[in-house]
DNA sequence: CCTGCAACTGAACATCCGTTTAGAGTACGA
DNA sequence: TCGTACTCTAAACGGATGTTCAGTTGCAGG
């Protein structure tokens, strides 16, 4: 049954996953992936029931996968060794994560562009982990105090899942991958600078602005 | 010929521009363009030649607009009064542009998010023109020095992007339109201070971490 | 008036889509 | 050995899609 390789149905599956990621659900067709799964394109119905059937569990399956990751890098956070962790650590570890599953990234921002109900439950629940993060920070006196938590926790964790979206786009002005090894790095030294000292400084006789929307 | 309301090719663009940056291209069909145009399917590929061709004046279009708009936000800022501007002017004259055009950030979202080599470009002229404007407001003192100018820039630019591409995510959470007149204040409010005052704080024997990805 | 040209429509066309169907091959227990 | 259940394929079906085509309208210029 799980022999060889892989399953017939986690085949199919998994380059549905891949191909959702590359280019949108509605831009992939059965045949498309069966192609790519090495099957015929009424196996694909067979298995899944559907297109939307194939479209739910890859859901499921990406969402799992997912959890499993955020379980990982915030289990040792509270476990071994607590405060020694230094950005360093951090970024190896979640480029190492996101090594062992490169469609999953590509398909979580699928997942945050092509909207729907599940996009809208899945930013929820990235918005409220967010902000109770950082509303625990802010007791052990690692963030700062705000006026607007709500909009801080959103403003914060826009940002993060910009550089996942824009990933491509990052690569090329950049010239390295944002979430690969070497670029996470330069990502995460970057973005712990603009947190960590003020970006805009204080003018002299009038206030700051910006200069893009 | 520009007679009553407006062109049927021009009617026919805009219903275009509509759709592609509410569903996508490629769940839009030609016989939903000329359903909202009100015209018939033919005529669509009569004044455009083919699907791509509309796909191709529509991206032309939404160019022409974004360029104006960026034109005249930033025009008034070297004219007239220099340093008197206060965010919330700002914020407000952002939001009346905005609000002219409703299908524009919608469709800038979708061209953002398609990808494609007019997205590659579209992301390294604003990238350029962030790196810029950041440049010239650091020689003003009106920005601090850093070891990485692009990766800056390109942090920032991904945050308000981020903004755009996750617009109904942010008002879901939040109550509010970021991209309102009055979600543009609480928006521009959080943003403003996660620049200008430190977001995480030096803790005592280790060094900030984050949480998410 | 009428000739020509552009806007426009309704119907048709070929193709592609998701899905169904009939059946071949294989494993496994009775 | 038979039968049953399961995986899988090839072919086909109905419907939708982008596009084409023949033809009608309306209008500008000689």
């Amino acid at each position: 049954m799980r022999s060889d390789d892989l399953t017939a149905a986690a085949k199919i599956r998994d380059a549905a996953m891949n191909l959702f990621g590359e280019r949108g659900e509605a831009s992939v067709t059965v045949r498309d992936i069966a192609a790519a799964a090495g099957v015929s394109p009424g196996l694909v119905i067979h298995h899944y029931k559907s297109k939307d059937g194939l479209k739910a569990a890859v859901d499921e399956r990406a969402l799992s996968m997912l959890k499993d990751m955020l379980a990982k890098s915030s289990d040792p956070q509270a476990s071994a060794n607590s405060t020694a962790q230094s950005m360093s650590q951090m970024t190896d570890a979640f480029a190492d994560e996101i090594a062992q599953f490169p469609t999953l990234l590509p398909y979580l921002r699928r997942l945050l562009v092509d909207g729907g109900d599940s996009t809208a439950a899945l930013f929820r629940s990235m918005f409220e982990a967010t902000r109770d993060a950082l509303s625990r920070m802010q007791s052990a006196g690692l963030v700062a105090r705000t006026n607007d938590e709500d909009a801080r926790a959103a403003f914060l964790l826009v940002n993060d899942l910009g550089a996942v979206i824009l990933r491509e786009q990052i690569t090329d002005v950049l010239g390295v991958d944002p979430m690969s090894p070497d670029g996470i790095v330069r990502w995460g030294t970057a973005v712990l600078e603009a947190y960590s000292e003020p970006v805009y400084l204080p003018p002299k006789k009038s206030r700051p602005n910006k200069g893009k929307p």
